[in-house]
RNA sequence: GGUCCCGUAGUUCAAUGGAUAGAACGAAAGUUUCCUAAACUUUAGAUACAGGUUCGAUUCCUGUCGGGACUACCA
């Protein structure tokens, strides 16, 4: 139990005691002392003053002596500031929490809970590479899968793969158009590059035959639907519905072309799945659906033969779910799929980690299937998360102003590689070691750059200023984690004694309250579904850490009593650290 | 037009309605005979604007200005 939630009874039961009030755990707000104040946690008193219809001053100093009065043991000193009623825990209570965890490997996590949960993330697109956007939801989707899973969830990574469509039929065109029979093996291309490439050279092609008839005197609007490259994409893809054989030997030989390039990305950064769909396999799902509504009456079908549903008195608009000519839309296929998930895994949650972009559209997903009297619907939980732009603006694919997921890692990688040559700490590391220090240090940098800003809002990365391994970053909290290793591994063979006595020193008094408070930080990231939080909270230990780590020698310790408390806090320090960067999906190394 | 989101130091981000709005980068000045200086310490610097709600507002409400997303028989 965490140290407010011990706090709050021993409060209620002083109001009752005092003034026979009542009062709820939510009308309590108990917020860490200002370090500017005597005190370790704040209560706020404003909100008794006028039910109790005493002063602040007074109600402060009355509920301070009782609670002392009443828990000696938890309470040894108060004072009252204005209407802030600051209250000092006993040292006891802190060392109590640092013997009982300082050697937890996974303190501040849960057991299993006998819940399944689905997060579907990354989705992408087979017509071109993944890039920063993508990363930010990888990152994101992954943390908060583990973190669900650390927390007692069963938990199912899945991704539905965006493999058909017009986009796909795109860069086979070109392929077709262009490659000359080229292969990534023959071009030693990695396979989604490659097929990105013919993607690019699709929208080069088109443009340059767009503008050809435009300065013959055709409309803009006409050029583009009679541009030669456009027709036969069409064409393609409707050779591909009907099945055509040679059309689907290219697309399966391209999609395979890319799995193999998101593959090997993937496991760089640490991306997996548990279940894979394809987009090819549930485009058609969803029909079924639109029989049970119009029966259900959710559904209404309009005279030429669309079906719709009405979602005006929700506030939102009436949204198509049937074409006219009997072919399914984007939201009929995710009716289908979630239906699919359900029948397959019988989740109690489903989160999509989808960009904010798609806000509306998941809000009437969901909405259909809660009228559709879906079990599962309420249980949909959308992730929504804000773009990531450039300093110029929005990323954009057609301007070239994307950032390839692969190349920010490379680059990433390759300035871990030079700082740690100019530090020239690790020169005894072997080849391997280093490798893999840098992937440690260079996927730690940008995990944490795009995890520790709020999901839901969109977020600025600058190429040159985001790679940066000072301050705020995941560097800093991993360099943090290696010098307290360095420290304990030159004390492997002591014995470390329970230390129960001795006052704290304030950073140390620090140090232990922000430890403290890992576990309820884990559970404020899953209410909140933000892992942001975990990522701000890791750091602002690991600052509170080296701050004190300057200021008092642990080896050398004005007592043996000392020396052993504070190997404690290293020890639990960096478990924490361990812990919390585990959950954003980031290494920490031994040394750096 | 309608719906929704966002405007906080020069920049990038924080702040369940609580105290003098916190960090980081950048700027300026310091710290190493001592456990890793990828560190630590100090200084300067911000709530778009106008009202309202109340003991108290960056937060809630209204309006103005500015930015963005969505609003396809596209996905």
């Amino acid at each position: 139990m965490s140290i407010v939630t011990e706090i709050k009874p021993n409060v209620q039961k002083v109001l009752s005691e005092l003034y026979s009030y009542t009062a709820t755990t939510s009308e309590l707000t108990i917020n860490t002392t200002k370090p500017e104040f005597e005190g370790d946690y704040t209560l706020v008193l404003f909100s008794f003053v006028k039910q109790l219809k005493k002063s602040p001053e007074i109600l402060g100093q009355e509920i301070g002596e009782a609670l002392i009065r009443n828990s000696p043991d938890m309470f040894t000193a108060f004072n009252v500031i204005k209407g802030f009623l600051n209250l000092t825990i006993a040292d006891s209570y802190w060392h109590n929490v640092l013997q009982t965890n300082y050697s937890s490997k996974d303190f501040g996590t849960q057991k299993a809970n006998n819940k399944k949960v689905m997060v579907e993330y990354s989705s992408p697109n087979t017509n071109k590479p993944l890039h920063l956007g993508h990363l930010r939801n990888i990152f994101l989707g992954w943390s908060i899968a583990e973190i669900l899973y650390r927390c007692g969830y069963e938990v199912i990574k899945s991704c539905i793969v965006n493999d058909r469509g017009i986009h796909i039929c795109k860069s086979m065109i070109a392929w077709q158009l262009f490659a000359n029979s080229a292969t990534p093996q023959s071009t030693n291309t990695k396979g989604d590059h490659f097929v990105g490439e013919y993607y690019v050279k699709f929208n080069d092609e088109y443009k340059r035959q767009v503008e050809e008839l435009v300065n013959s005197g055709i409309k803009k609007e006409d050029a583009e639907k009679q541009a030669p490259i456009m027709a036969a994409t069409q064409k393609m893809l409707l050779d591909w519905e009907a099945g055509n054989p040679e059309v689907m030997e290219l697309w399966t030989k391209m999609n395979s072309w890319v799995y193999a390039g998101f593959d090997v990305t993937y496991k760089r950064i640490g991306a997996d799945f548990q279940k894979m769909y394809y987009e090819s396999n549930t485009y058609l799902l969803g029909k079924q659906f639109v029989e049970d509504g119009l029966k259900q009456g959710v559904f209404f079908k309009k005279e030429d033969g669309s079906v719709w549903i009405d979602l005006t008195a929700d506030g939102l608009d009436e949204k198509l779910v049937l074409r006219k000519d009997g072919t399914s839309v984007y939201i009929t296929q995710d009716l289908g799929l979630a239906q699919q998930k359900y029948d397959e895994f019988h989740y109690d949650q489903s989160i999509y980690v989808i960009a904010d972009e798609q806000n509306y559209h998941m809000k009437v997903l969901k909405l259909i299937l809660q009228k559709l009297g879906k079990p599962y619907a309420d249980g949909i939980y959308h992730l929504s998360y804000g773009m990531v732009e450039l300093p110029t603006g929005r990323m954009k694919s057609r301007e070239g102003t994307v950032v390839d997921a692969d190349d920010i890692v490379e680059e990433m990688v390759n300035v871990a590689k030079a700082k740690t040559e100019e530090l020239g700490k690790v020169k005894d590391f072997t080849e391997a070691e280093l490798k893999e220090l840098y992937e440690t240090i260079a996927l730690g940098a940008l995990k944490f750059f795009l995890l520790r800003v709020d999901p839901k809002k969109k977020m600025v990365f600058n190429p040159e200023e985001s790679i940066d391994f000072h301050g705020f970053t995941g560097p800093f909290v991993q360099y943090t984690y290696a010098r307290i290793k360095s420290v304990l591994r030159k004390v492997m063979d002591i014995k470390r004694a329970a230390i129960n006595s001795g006052t704290l020193l304030k950073l140390e008094r620090d140090l232990i309250i922000s430890l403290e408070q890992y576990p309820s930080i884990i559970e404020q990231t899953i209410t909140e579904h933000n892992p942001s939080v975990i990522a701000i909270y890791v750091f602002n230990l690991a600052k509170s850490f080296n701050t004190f780590y300057t200021e008092h020698s642990v080896m050398n310790a004005e007592s043996d009593e000392k020396k052993q408390l504070r190997l404690q806090l290293c020890e639990m320090t960096a478990n924490v650290i361990a812990s919390g960067m585990g959950l954003l999906g980031i290494k920490v190394p031994e040394r750096m």
